[in-house]
Formats: structure tokens, sequence, C-alpha cells
DNA sequence: GATGCTTACGATACCCGTAAAGATA
DNA sequence: TATCTTTACGGGTATCGTAAGCATC
């Protein structure tokens, strides 16, 4: 058994048992993979993988028992390499982040510029994706810190600490009727047509919550990603918008009007990181800089136990 | 970075720095560890070993940050092939189990009994020893299960299971004036010479803090590693034996009277495991065996928490 | 027929142990 | 001088990629 091995395993899984795909991201040749693969079997004594003539298919029974065993290995070899790191490349190094476009756009920017001051010598990527994405990657161990407002919350392998809360408004163009009532009601959102975020993006799961509860029907002619495109649309008169709040700026979003509601619930937002992977020192004051609350040790603690 | 490179980084360390020793254990030649402790070293960027001259003398700094990360990968690969045995190896295997004379002698032969009934295809060792080196054995994963009064609890890299409470009994020849008695006392114990168990076996300890609680100095003319030898000299006139009671059979021991007391502090014989070590499944069958109210799926949870 | 896996084979790199040399106590 | 570590070197093995062969879809 070596490195290579258990990372051809892992990485044949996260190409869904194409071997041509693996050699390629493994920097190695096909018929590598496949050797190895089975010479990994034939010293374990185990099939490892589910075969259909020569394709696979699946990893077997005693594949998925030790496959998580594999990925620790793997994840502990990468955490040598950093605990390294830590006394040869003093606050130097990569921090790769992985966030959506509303925190990436309206909240990250003061944090990052902090950061940037402390750590000059660390270079920050700033990886825009979708919730599920950033569950992925940091997974796989490709990102080191994951911060969104959905998804981030349901998976075992990883833990973290709340960001901040925020809840969404409506935005119309100015003069709309909506922007002359006092108060506005869910009711009143469903007389008009509606632009919003992408299922799995920016809290859509309480909006769709909030209409749900009260047995009415939006009228959603479009979602978006992002929030500055849902702006665009609505500028352009399309419908009303639900955006965070967070993503309104009255001075450079002079031609719309940003209406408080407490019509949904409030979101929280959520900086995560993989169990079992140890993060650069810099990379847990990123976290502080962000949540200055954080009670870093018990995070540090909680990463040391894998499931 | 390979595993053979790992192996040697934690051997070095358990044989003390000694190179010689180090490639003895590991079946490879000097120049090969040393060779391979440089190329690490090369690879990391960074030493690894404070050296003097040639000689190696302690880890570095860095050394110590990574030395448990290490370990677990060692430990992880080896619990690859625990769960690939647990496919090809049904109910089948090794059990070592480390434990003191008491348990071994007086405590597990019923329980070994079913265990093999249950289980004869498993082939158990049974290692006795002192209970500190039962911490150092489990610690470095040469055995699965620990059995033992003392040390267990201490160690944070343990986990486990209480097994069973039991006390201290007095131990005399027939007919011994402590015989006659209605009631002893701590203070009547100091008038006759004392044989029990040696510092760190076999709650000991209680025994101390019982004596130091009254203020009250016994004089024990003779301390030993087990219970047949203590009732042996007690035999043999040369003094009174304090043992665990249940080392005392009113059978076999027919010259002997045991004195049932609450002069001292009940004790807790513990079953313990290593964290972040799997178990064969039969292993905790043993432990449910050994103690039936244990709940296994926490204990195995436990186990998932290294640190 | 296109894609994907295995086998064959030769080149290379790596790992190992012996032996000699050098350092340490 | 004993013990211990490093360096040098040669043999063996493992790993690699290319190319050809074969199975699957």
């Amino acid at each position: 058994m070596n490195f290579q091995q258990l990372k051809i395993i892992r990485e044949t899984v996260r190409q869904q048992f194409n071997l041509t795909e693996t050699s390629q991201h493994l920097q190695t040749s096909q018929s590598n993979v496949s050797k190895h693969i089975r010479e990994l079997e034939l010293e374990l004594g185990v099939q490892l993988f589910i075969r259909k003539g020569k394709r696979l298919l699946d990893l077997t029974e005693a594949g998925k028992s030790l496959f998580p065993t594999v990925e620790q290995v793997l994840i502990d070899a990468d955490n040598i390499k950093r605990i390294v790191d830590e006394f040869t490349l003093i606050n130097q190094g990569e921090l790769i982040i992985a966030t959506t476009h509303t925190q990436a756009r309206y909240v990250l920017p003061p944090i990052i510029q902090k950061f940037k001051q402390q750590f000059p010598n660390v270079h920050l990527v700033l990886q825009q994706t979708s919730p599920n994405e950033i569950v992925n990657l940091l997974l796989q161990g490709k990102v080191d810190i994951g911060i969104a407002t959905e998804a981030l919350t349901q998976e075992q392998l990883l833990t973290g600490t709340p960001y901040y809360t925020w809840q969404h408004s409506i935005i119309v163009p100015k003069n709309h009727p909506l922007s002359l009532k006092d108060k506005v009601s869910l009711a009143d959102l469903t007389n008009y047509p509606i632009v919003t975020y992408h299922e799995g993006y920016t809290g859509r799961t309480n909006i769709n919550q909030a209409f749900a509860d009260a047995r009415l029907t939006p009228n959603i002619v479009m979602s978006a990603l992002d929030s500055d495109v849902i702006k665009t649309y609505v500028e352009l008169g399309l419908g009303i918008g639900i955006i965070s709040h967070i993503a309104y700026n009255a001075e450079r979003d002079h031609n719309l009007v940003a209406i408080k509601t407490n019509l949904f619930e409030f979101n929280t937002t959520w900086i995560a990181i993989r169990k079992g992977r140890l993060l650069r020192e810099y990379s847990y004051k990123f976290i502080k800089l962000c949540s200055p609350d954080t009670n870093l040790e018990a995070l540090k603690a909680s990463i040391k136990k894998p499931l």
C-alpha cells in the first residue's frame, strides 16, 4: 500500500469510476491507474470496485467501508505538509476561500482588505461558486474555508461557525406602488412578478418557506444566481426583486428603492471548514476577522473529530 | 513521502533516537533508516530531528508538531487492513489483550471461555504486564484492548468503559488474632506487617490513600505484583495481606481467611482502547461479554475522536 | 467506431543492503 | 575503543509511459 494507490482510489471515486479521467487528473498514465488499483486489491485480498467486464461501476461493500479511512489518510498526509509550512513559511502561503457571489461582492471586501494588510504574503484565492459546490470543494480538501448561507450545515464532515444573520428586502423601481405603501404583506408580493435567487442560493429556501406557510403562490418570473443580475432586471421593470438586504446600496442603487420587511425568516451565513483537515494559522485569523466572537480553540477541537 | 519514511520516524522516536535500534525493529538496514530520514526532511524542507554532530537527540519543534499526525496516518493505514479483514476473514483473526495478573487469573477466565465458544477462530493473545506498560502498548497500537485498574484513565488518547468495581480484603492465616475480631480498623492493620501490591498495581493507590487520610503509617514489609505471591507469603506467616477480594477463593485458599472491609475505597477496573484505532467486530463483542451494559455505539464514536 | 480498460515491454528511478569511512561517547 | 551515523556503490525491484490489444457501449 502506498500513497499513490490511495490517491488513485480517491480520484477514481471522484471521477465516477472513469480511469481515463482519473489518470488525467493525477497526471499519470491510464495503465498505471489500472495496474495500481489491481495491485492494491491483490495486496489487500479484496475487490474494491464492482466491475462489469472491464468497466468499473462502483465501490464494493468493502471499498465503501474503507473509503473514508483512505480519505482520512490522504488528508492527514496533507496536514503534515501544512504543519511543516507553519514552521518554514511563516505567515506565508495560500488561503483558498470558496464563497457565493453575495459574500464575495458585498460582505467580504472589507475583511479581505484588513486580512491583506495583516498578511501581505498570503496569496488569497477567492473561488466563487454555488453553495453545493462549496460543500464539495470543502469535502475534497480543495479549499480551506467555505462561506455561504445554504448547504453548509447539512454535512457531518463539515464544521464551522456562524458568520452573520440577515434578512431579505424587497427592491422595486422608484415610484413603484409598493414603495408607497406603509406596510407590505406577502399577499401584496404575489400581485407582482418576482425576480429573486435561484433554488439553493442565498436564502431562497426561506423565501419558498414563507410563501408556502402562507399558502400563497408567488409569481417568480425569473431566478438568478446573484443580486446584481436581479437588480438589473428589476431596474428594467421585469418585476419586483427579493434580495439580501446586504446587497442593496442606497447610493449606488439610486434607481431602486429597498423595502425592509420581516416577511422572511432570518438567514444565517456560515463559515465552514472540513473536519480532519488542519488549516494554517492565518486561516483561523481570517475567520476571527469575519466573526470576532468565534471560539477558535473550540473550532480547532471540532476539526479533530472526523465524524 | 511514503509509509516507510513515516514508520521510520515513528520507530525512531519509540527507540529514543537510536537509528540502529530502529533499523532492527523495522527489519531493515541502518543506512536505509538514516537515508529515509534525511530524504523526508529534504522533501518537507524542515529538520525533524535535533542533532548533535551525527547523533540524533530529539524531535525539533516542527517534528513534535507533526508527529501525532504521522502516528495517525500509520494507524489509519492499519485500520484499512483491519476493515478489509472484516470482509475477508469473518469472525477470524487475532485479539490481543493486555492486562494484569489479577484480571488474567481471576476475572477473565470465564469471559475468555465464552468468547472462545462464540469465536473459535479468533486467536486470543493474553499479554500480562504492568498497567503503565498496558498504556504504552495501547498507545503504540500493539494491543487491541487493555484491562487494568490503574493508569488507564489518565491518557487523552485512550477511551474505554468501566468493567467492574471491587474492594480490597484483608487475608490472614487461620486463627490469626485479626480473624477473631468483630470489626477490623485501619489502626489494627498497622499493628502487623503487611504484604500487598506493588505501587502502580491493583489499587495500591487507594490503599496508600486510606492510610494517608487516617494519618497512619502501615508497615509494608513486602510488595508483590500479583495476588498469588502475596497469598503465598501470608501463608508463610510473613504478615497479613491486602489483596483484591476477587483474588480470594475460600476453597482453594483454605489455609487463609479473608476479612471483608470498607477500609479502602472502591476500585474500578477499566477496559481501554486507543482512540483513532478501529477494532475488529469481535473485539467489541469481547468488551460486551465483559461489560454487557456498555454502549458499543458510543464507544465506537469515542474512538473516532482522536484528541 | 468511439471510448475505456488491460497487457506487454523497455527505460528509468527508487529502494535496499553491504562495506567502508567518519563521528561521537 | 565501542558504538553509532553517514557516504558510496552495486544489484534488484517497482514504477512509469508508450503502444498494442481487447472489451464495452
